[in-house]
Formats: structure tokens, C-alpha cells, sequence
DNA sequence: CTGAAAGCGCTTACAG
DNA sequence: CTGAAAGCGCTTACAG
């Protein structure tokens, strides 16, 4: 409120062009005029109306991050989100952009849908069914999808290497001597990243030649309270498996917890693998084994691919990054 | 980009006054020319360019929620903050704001600075100390503080009872027995929520007729890996030390598991006590006894103060919300 | 190197 | 009930 751009032109006499070539360093301004304008912005702590400038830019500067509801405007209790988010925020500030978030509805669509004004959207976890993706398409505003599997050539695409930590996690437990290996997933009706890993995990079996066996597959959820209830439907089948593989630290949190109220010993009778590698995944009790993936980067890949697409530069528009299995101790030699 | 205000007027043969007039709902137009206009608003998937709209309004619609940093560009890692801004999100629905989120850097002070554009601001944790607040003020900018502790009678402030959560849990330690109760703070050198609560640890201390004792206040901090710190330095008190209270769950998480490891057992050996109710102190083990402050409501709060703060809408500027200690399976009886 | 002027897409008195 | 016109605060060809 207050000052513009013209009141800095009125005291130094110039125009407001002038001025404005001054802000945007476009080098066509004596340097003299130059340092003169700059002292009066600074002298009255003048920063251009965002607005007016956007208005005229045709730009925002302003990205969203499009993360699922779990409830109407309720955000998923998972860390996993802030970390993202921090990436997302530490990414954004390298390149000038501020960034929204918003929430997703599968039934109601995108809020995001009324906020046409973004610059870009990055996307978690879309998947091809619901038709949500040609939706977001139609808004005509680059984005990149994360953690979706959508077959688009022309789409940007950030991944990690989900078939691998799957397989990587259950061929660590069949190096370990597991035979009967619970897997406790999201749903699976979607080819979204716990398809994958259930690849990773058949396939390791498989290696190993363990038959696959169907009733071991928990497609239950990775919720905190999920892992939990988790815990119970393995406490059945407690005489023949001897260790899960949850896909998500924040499942195998409320998985541990039922454990423990069952009187299930951790990695004594049962062990545990969990997906993400959060940040105090490591303080869990036991510490958790488990499939690290750079959150934090993940994100920040994410607005780098979101920027060369807004600046239509070149850049690879489908990036895979890796995993790794974090050795701790809640697995155990059988 | 491309359909703007102008293509509707131009196809329903009207000004595009009358087209900004249903727009904005001003009531000023026929309901027949009205239902023609919103229909072909609806066929061209129109929506008004908010640059445009913000520039006249000399608004935004957007506010920034202003979080510590942990380090240059990390957000501190606390689900806390992710809890609050699920609540701040929600409470921005509500009112059609958008929220940006910005750290804040207690050296190099806030980015939020460049980001005059703002409707307004929800900071956290901001105390007289250091000059920031006077900066803050000078941006003119509506501004609610949480957990923070100005004397500025003009200022929006929320908080909790922090006092009064100090106070709960430490009585209900000495009613449970314990004499020798160990605190483990942020730091005490600021006017912060830490202070408070010790406040109300003193008080109930001496309502049980116990001596206040200094060594037994750990001015640590009570960030997950200043947690698992403080455990160790417990130990070497443990033979006088029955109890802890630590000033967040997250702390106390850190602590439980350092505290595993030294092989000092909660609740037998240790009483523990917790601060915040994270949605998963539930679920740790043992499940944390904590002091609940409803911090997604805190999030929703600070946005209608805001909201109500911008619209010159007259509000009470001090709110304190209720705590309320959640008793659970980390402490016991002596 | 500098300035006059048009224009970005809205909203809002004002006139009719 | 409707429209012509000004103006929000910028940027950017264009002319000089």
C-alpha cells in the first residue's frame, strides 16, 4: 500500500520505465541513474506490486502442491508430507516461486481446479483411473506428477525405484532365512507405487523360488492406524510368518505399536520392514529397517522438472530416483 | 490463459461491467441476463484472472504462515507443524485464502519480508528478544502471533495455556508420588511457551512442598535428537530422578528411546510426560502421557483472528485455548 | 540512455 | 437494470 513505482520516478525524475528497467536489471540505464533509483527504493523500502506485475507478466510465480485428502480438508497425518513439503519450499526458494498447497479429492477433483493462476502443479499420487488426470490436463498447466503412473510420454514424471525397494526389503529378508513374508499394502486396484513394490516383493520371492502366496498380501493400508489394525490380522497368522514388509514407515509405526500390545516380540517372533526412511524412523522402537527414499530431495527434484517446464527448457521429463535399504534393527536372522 | 472477461461480454452481448457484476454476485443484474451469462461462463470453463482482481482489490487473498528454521531453508522437523498447518489450510478454506508457507531465520530474519503481497501473517514463536517483531510491525501487514509472548496490546495473539499446561503435568506427577522431576526446555532466555510452562512446573512443585531444584531444569531443547540427548544426561542422575517432563512429544520420543537404550524402563524406572499430543503420541511405546493442546483448532483459530483482523471485523485480540493433560501409559504411580 | 504510451484483465463509481 | 470509462501498478515495444 502506498508507495509505486511512480512516486520513485516522481523523486528521481525519470520515468517510470526508467524505474522499471532499474528493478528488472535489464541493463539499459546509466549506472548513475541507475544507483540514484536504487537509493530511493531503498530509502523508502519500495517492492513492486505483485499483482500489477504478475497482471502484466502473465505469471504468478506461485506453484501448488497437490497432496490427497484423506478426509474432506483434512491433510494425511504423515510426516512423510512435511518432508516433501520442505523439499518442495527449499526447491521453490532456489527459483523464486512460492508455493500453495492444496489438497486433492478424489471424488470432488481438485480444489486446484479453481486456481487457474498457478504457474504449476506438482501432483502426488495420481493414478490413471478416476480420470482426475485428464481433468488436470485440460488446465493447460505444466506439471509433474509424482509417484503416479501414468502413461503419457509428454507428461513429467518424478519416481523412485518402487520395484526395487520392494525387492530389495524382501530380498533382504529372504537373505535373512524369511519364508513367509507378510506384505501390507495400500490398494492395489491402482498402478500406483505399492503395485510396484509388490512386484519388487514376487519378484524376490521368486528368486529365492517362495511361492507366492496370496494370503499374505494385507491390502489394508499404511496409515498409522492401518499398520496398526495390520497388526492384528498378522497376529493370526502368527505361527507361520515370520516377517512383514509394510509400505510405509508411518503403517510400520502402528504396526510395531499392535505388535507390541500382542505381545509380539520385535524382531523376535516377527520382522519388520517399513518404506520411506523418515526422519526419526531411527528412534523408533526397535529402529526401523527400512527403504529410504530421499524425501527431501525428491521434492526439490520435483520443482527443478516444474521450472524448466515452466521456462520451456529442456530437461528429461521422466526421472527415477533411487532407493536404498537402511539396515536397523527390527529385522533378525531366523 | 487466453478467455478472459472481455470474450464473455462480447458472446452474451453485454458489458463486461454486468459480467464482472454476476461475477461478484452485487445483485445488480437481471436474473435473466445473469443465468445467460453464468452459463456461458460455465461453457468456456471461465475464471476471472486473479492478477487482475488483486491488483483492483489491493489484495491477495493470500497469507503466510511464518514457521521457525531449523537451519537456512529446513523446516524444523516436527509434525507439529504439519498438524498446524492441516489446521491453518482448513481454517484458509473457510475464508477463501490461499496460504503460502515461508521459514523464518532468527539471524537473517524473515524472506517474508520480500513478500509484502500478503494479506497477512500467522507467526509462530516470534518474542521481543531480538528486534524481529519491530521489523514484522513496520511491514503494516495484519499479523497474528501464536505461542509467542509481546506486550503490545494492539497485537493479535494466540496461545495456549502453556502455563497452566506445565502446571497440570507436573501436579499430576506429584500426586502420582514423585519428588524429584526433572524438566527438560527450549531455551529460557526469551519470554517463550517454555517459560510459561516452567512457570507452572515451579508452581506445582511448591504446592507439594518441593523444593525447586535447578539442576533438575534441562535447558536442552526438545527437538527429537535434543530428546534422546537429555536422556543421557538423566542417567547420570537416575538415582535420584523418578520422572521427566519434557516440553514436546517429539522431544519425548527422542528421550523414550534414548532412554531404551540405556536400559532405563518407562514407566518403572521413569516416569515420562510429554507436551503437544502429536496424533501419534498414542502410539508410541509406552503411549505417551501428554499435555493435548488441539493444535489443528490452533491452526483453524489463528486464521479467522486473521480473517477478521483484514476485514476490520472486531475480534477479541488475545485468545488462549485450553490444554488438557492426556494420561497414558508412560508414567505411574510411586 | 530515456520517456510517452499502450495494455495486461479486472472492478467500481457514475450516468442513464 | 446496463454500459462507458477510468484506474489499479506494473512492463515493454517503440521512438528519439
Amino acid at each position: 500500500m502506498g508507495i509505486t513505482i511512480k512516486d520513485i520516478a516522481n523523486e528521481a525524475n525519470v520515468s517510470t520505465a526508467t524505474v522499471s528497467n532499474v528493478i528488472n536489471n535489464t541493463g539499459r540505464v546509466s549506472s548513475d541513474t541507475a544507483q540514484k533509483i536504487k537509493s530511493i527504493i531503498k530509502k523508502h523500502d519500495y517492492s513492486p506490486n505483485v499483482s500489477a506485475r504478475n497482471l502484466k507478466n502473465k505469471n504468478s510465480n506461485l506453484i501448488g502442491l497437490v497432496v490427497p485428502y484423506l478426509q474432506k480438508g483434512e491433510l494425511e497425518d504423515n510426516p512423510f508430507f512435511w518432508e516433501l513439503f520442505n523439499g518442495v519450499e527449499n526447491g521453490a526458494k532456489d527459483k523464486n516461486l512460492d508455493v500453495i498447497l492444496t489438497g486433492m479429492d478424489s471424488e470432488q477433483g481438485f480444489e486446484v481446479f479453481n486456481k487457474q493462476y498457478l504457474d504449476g502443479l506438482i501432483v502426488i499420487g495420481l493414478n490413471q483411473k478416476n480420470g482426475l488426470y485428464e481433468q488436470l490436463k485440460n488446465l493447460n498447466v505444466p506439471i509433474v506428477l509424482m509417484d503416479s503412473f501414468i502413461e503419457d510420454e509428454d507428461v513429467y514424471q518424478l519416481n523412485n525405484e518402487d520395484e526395487k525397494g520392494g525387492y530389495i526389503a524382501t530380498r533382504y529378508l529372504t537373505n535373512l532365512g524369511h519364508k513367509n513374508i507378510a506384505i501390507v499394502t495400500g490398494p492395489l486396484d491402482q498402478n500406483g507405487v505399492d503395485k510396484k513394490r509388490l512386484y519388487g516383493y514376487k519378484k524376490a520371492l521368486k528368486e529365492s523360488n517362495i511361492d507366492f502366496n496370496k494370503e499374505y498380501v494385507y491390502e489394508i493400508g499404511v496409515s498409522l492406524a492401518e499398520g496398526y489394525k495390520a497388526s492384528q490380522k498378522l497376529f493370526a497368522k502368527m505361527n507361520e510368518i515370520t516377517a512383514v514388509f509394510i509400505l510405509s514407515d508411518i503403517g510400520a509405526m502402528g504396526l510395531i505399536k499392535g505388535c507390541n500390545e500382542l505381545g509380539i516380540k520385535i524382531p523376535d517372533d516377527l520382522s519388520v520392514v517399513g518404506y520411506d526412511d523418515l526422519y526419526y524412523s531411527d528412534y523408533l522402537i526397535p529402529s526401523l529397517t527400512t527403504v529410504n527414499q530421499n524425501i527431501y530431495l525428491k521434492g526439490k527434484t520435483a520443482v527443478h522438472m516444474l521450472f524448466d517446464q515452466i521456462n520451456n527448457k529442456s530437461s528429461n521429463k521422466k526421472v527415477t530416483l533411487p532407493v536404498e535399504l537402511k539396515i536397523r534393527n527390527s529385522t533378525r536372522n531366523i
